[in-house]
DNA sequence: TTTAAATGATACCATAACAGTATCATTTGT
DNA sequence: ACAAATGATACTGTTATGGTATCATTTAAA
């Protein structure tokens, strides 16, 4: 029951490490050193990062990624929305969407309550912030 | 990302089911009828939380199960840790639990504090609870 | 102009969790 | 004896997770 995958986790570090050096680009070659990540499975993260638009990639030689906007623009939802789908904690919970419990289900008051509160924590946060608190 | 699987989630209508027609005791088929889950399905989870001592069961003719301490005493945590193990939204998220970034990793306190809500909204929630609040 | 360093695009793979099914054995009330 | 119930256990299908592996393409620089 986690709340936040690998991918997501390892975009995080990525982002942040890139924000340190805005308008550089890295190669993937460059951050595996730095972080502890394997090498073809970062690829794919910050390709996909860069097709969501998150990322800009330069081809070639001395190529790589670079943020595609300041870091304080870029929110934690954003990379949770591209490799996780809908921040969902409640998903109730029956073949296709429709659970017949749902107008007498207390359990799922609850569990809304918390998602709000998740979303409410997680909602601002945004990579400048993450690199800030370092 | 769910906090709840089908699993607990089943076993709390059961256990609701069943607080209400206390020291009775209830057959699968009598269960399925009313609540709508696969006979087998059922007839595993209530095995299971036999098992884990929240439910005591005769056999044979007439058999079925009933609950095994006053449905106050049945806590939603304790189906959750049944069928789901311990409770946690953080799993920091290397191989074998070390992860080298603990320390600095911010994102890990918010997780904490979510956890930690989370935690506080579900603890006190007793079967006689969620049956109260229909 | 060749070469090497980079990304683009895809396909593949291994493991585990999830959501069940299926069987056979045993108990027990009638 | 029989049928209704659980006990125990093994099996199955699907999806998500956490990756690998390949081949194609771009591009800077020797
Ligand atoms: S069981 Fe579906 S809303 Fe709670
Ligand atoms: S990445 Fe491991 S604690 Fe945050």
């Amino acid at each position: 029951m986690k709340l936040i995958t690998r991918d997501t986790d390892y975009a995080v570090r990525a982002l942040c490490y890139m924000a340190k050096r805005r308008d550089e680009v890295v190669s993937v070659t460059q951050l595996v050193k730095s972080l502890k990540i394997p090498q073809p499975f970062l690829r794919k993260i910050l390709q996909t990062l860069n097709q969501a638009g998150i990322l800009e990639s330069q081809k070639g030689v001395g190529g790589g990624f670079k943020l595609a906007r300041p870091s304080g623009d870029i929110y934690l939802f954003d990379l949770i929305r591209v490799f996780q789908g809908d921040f969902e904690l409640n998903e109730c919970m029956f073949k296709k969407k429709l659970c017949p419990n749902r107008t007498t289900c207390s359990l799922r008051e609850r569990l809304e309550v918390i998602e709000k509160y998740a979303v409410s924590q997680l909602e601002p946060v945004t990579i400048a912030e993450l690199v800030k608190e370092r």
